[in-house]
DNA sequence: ACAATAGTGTCTGTTAGACACTATGCC
DNA sequence: GGCATAGTGTCTAACAGACACTATTGT
């Protein structure tokens, strides 16, 4: 039996990998070696192979390959699909995003860069890529204000008033101090690391905090939101 | 240029069509003509056409032919994809679900028909339908508790007390009759039908209510629960 | 001592849910 | 009137957010 009777698809992944960097959630983008848009940056991306047992497969080596990176968090976001959205002819794109603390940043070779968001939506990207950033944002901040999720964006120990701000930072508006500490003890995601404390600083030292393994690739959730 | 230097991927898609009659949350299987698991009951599906605009419209096809249905609303769930979920080879199925009222049901065939989900999920199905509807199961339990998502499963005109019965088998527990009204309230999605009243029970007659139009094709979204 | 930020105690307004009440049909 | 269910009024407990207070560092 043949495979399909039908023209083949164009199959391929692409993945929003964000971090939030000096305040700024920012994208990676990678520059286009062939194809259409060639030299133009874009959502890193590949084409779908055989060896790959599955899309998310696909999307975990495009990350490894083309960013050098393996991100704690990856998840399925939507599927991108169309006659005209790619000029070569109908395909099918499946998109994942991805966070990631911005200490893997330094990886970032010449065919790769981060961007903040609104540059990114500011300057355009090719193909429907712009739509799909502004996809994985609504995700993104609609996700973190009921669960962990923005504690893949923190590197190894973070402080608590650090993370709130990187909270800020993905949803974009102020969140109370007090109802963020309630709101990250019932999340039980993260733990203060005995004794350690922030230095240097000319003020109470914060205490630093770190993941809680159980939560290092899974969310906690909350059915009341972390702001309103 | 080629279309793509790899081996052609089986891409499909396939349609998750929910409705709650008689109190019981049901999927519209339909009966596989041709190919793996023929004659077996499944979700329904089709290959992805050149002539499909996109998946979405593929999807809206399958409805109308496969089942002769067309549903205000319909949404990708998820994209299933692997070496190994289709015996033919590398494949790639885009997912939408749909809710439709139980009058809808009237149109099924022979090579149709409706299963309680449970029913569907103790006697198995092909290929990993089994996991697509646990997943379609979670997102409208999930959705239906924030949403007014469930009034796309009521007919053109119901009661409240009809709409509460049908949350409640969607969501799975029962919901506080104060509370469900504040919430139908606030979500402003549905609206009495002016002097229609229930007729022929031996109690008060319930007002009738229809669906409004600014949200029958959207969905009205609530940050705090319906539960809690 | 003072500046600066970390971290906490507490008050208030809002909301969800429990309960009980009233309303209105048919017998 | 009695029964059954529709629909509402109201009290209480839980929760979010505002505010103000205490804690702890470096200068």
């Amino acid at each position: 039996m043949t495979a399909t009777q039908f023209p083949p698809i164009i199959c391929t992944v692409d993945v929003a990998l964000l971090t939030v960097d000096e305040g700024v959630l920012k994208i990676a983008l990678h520059k286009r070696a062939a194809g259409p848009f060639e030299g133009e940056w874009a959502l890193p991306g590949s084409f779908i192979r055989d060896t790959d047992a599955t899309a998310k497969e696909a999307a975990i080596r495009t990350l490894a390959d083309k960013l050098g990176v393996v991100s704690p968090y990856l998840e399925q976001l939507a599927t991108f699909s169309g006659a005209t959205r790619d000029p070569r002819g109908w395909s099918i794109s499946v998109i994942y995003y991805a966070l990631v603390a911005p200490t893997v940043l330094a990886s970032a070779g010449t065919s790769t860069k981060w961007v903040s968001v609104e540059e990114a939506l500011e300057a355009g990207l090719p193909f429907d890529h712009q739509d799909i950033l502004e996809c994985a944002l609504t995700r993104i901040r609609n996700k973190s204000s009921y669960s962990s999720l923005p504690v893949f964006l923190m590197p190894s120990k973070f402080t608590l008033p650090q993370l709130q701000s990187v909270y800020e930072v993905v949803i974009g508006e102020p969140i109370n101090k007090v109802t963020f500490r309630r709101k990250m003890e019932e999340l039980n995601a993260v733990e203060p690391i005995e004794g350690a404390f922030e230095e240097g600083k000319t003020n109470r030292p914060a205490q630093y905090y770190a993941v809680r393994n159980e939560f290092y690739r899974e969310l906690s959730v909350t059915n009341r939101g972390i702001t309103a």
